[in-house]
DNA sequence: GCGACAG
DNA sequence: ATCTTGTCGC
């Protein structure tokens, strides 16, 4: 199969906040939130780190066997940072060193975990809807914290789950996740090619001893250089 | 107008 | 996201 992958993310997009706001409604459109995805053998985690002081950004991208969970290959890219943080338009700021990375891998996974929310947006398209639209790639969004939303309290045990709403529609916009005991809950939501019910069941397949599912936290570990910074401060003291 | 606001 | 040591708790 050739690449999937786009040279660049953004079609005739002339940089400005209100072109971008008005691409991302017209990419939604083109989102699919039903299971279209081959039986998993490889699965992917994408994240992305800064360097000197935000000027460098840096993608990685970790590849596992799916039934293992052996990390496969994995992929680093540093492009200089081409536009600020700002909330809901995340992607323009860094899938540009994203899709890199995932072009250099040896092979093309059949689903991505991404930092940050999948449809759980104001316009319905965070960083990982938009990387499964462009690449036409199941993906699923795996975030921290809520971006738009609301919703009902949530269990303490491991697996509790609720979904998360939109305020105003009471639409679906993804599960508030509880992937471990005693710790925040998760914000999972579909990209492309995933159904609101398998979302957070395929990220609990790939939790293991941690809050973040494998393909996730070994991208942020890459991404934002936790053991190099690590063995920086051990070597200090 | 005011508050919120992924990474 | 990033800057940063030790510390409390499972």
């Amino acid at each position: 199969m050739s690449s999937p992958y786009p040279s660049q993310p953004f079609a005739d997009w002339d940089g400005t906040p209100a072109a971008a706001r008005a691409l991302q409604q017209t990419l939604a459109a083109q989102v699919r939130l039903v299971d279209d995805f081959p039986p998993l053998r490889l699965i992917a985690g994408v994240d992305v780190g800064f360097e000197e002081q935000g000027q460098i950004t840096r993608a990685a991208v970790v590849l596992l066997d799916a039934q293992t969970l052996e990390v496969v290959a994995q992929s680093l890219t540093r492009i200089p940072t081409s536009m600020p943080y700002i909330p809901g338009l995340l992607s323009f700021r860094e899938l540009p060193a994203v899709l890199q990375a995932l072009q250099a891998l040896p092979a093309v996974p059949d689903l991505i975990f991404s930092d940050g929310h999948g449809i759980a947006h104001p316009r319905r398209l965070g960083i990982a809807a938009h990387l499964g639209v462009v690449t036409g790639l199941p993906t699923i969004g795996v975030a921290k914290k809520i971006l738009t939303g609301e919703h009902e309290e949530l269990g303490e045990a491991r697996g509790a789950q609720v979904p998360l709403r939109d305020r105003k529609t009471g639409e679906v916009l993804g599960t508030v996740l509880r992937s471990k005991e005693r710790v925040r809950p998760l914000i999972v939501s579909p990209g492309n090619r995933v159904s609101l019910a398998s979302a957070p069941r395929l990220v609990m397949q790939y939790v293991t001893r941690y809050r973040l599912p494998e393909p996730t936290r070994l991208a942020d570990r890459l991404a934002s250089r936790r053991d190099e910074k690590a063995a920086a401060a051990r070597l200090r003291r």
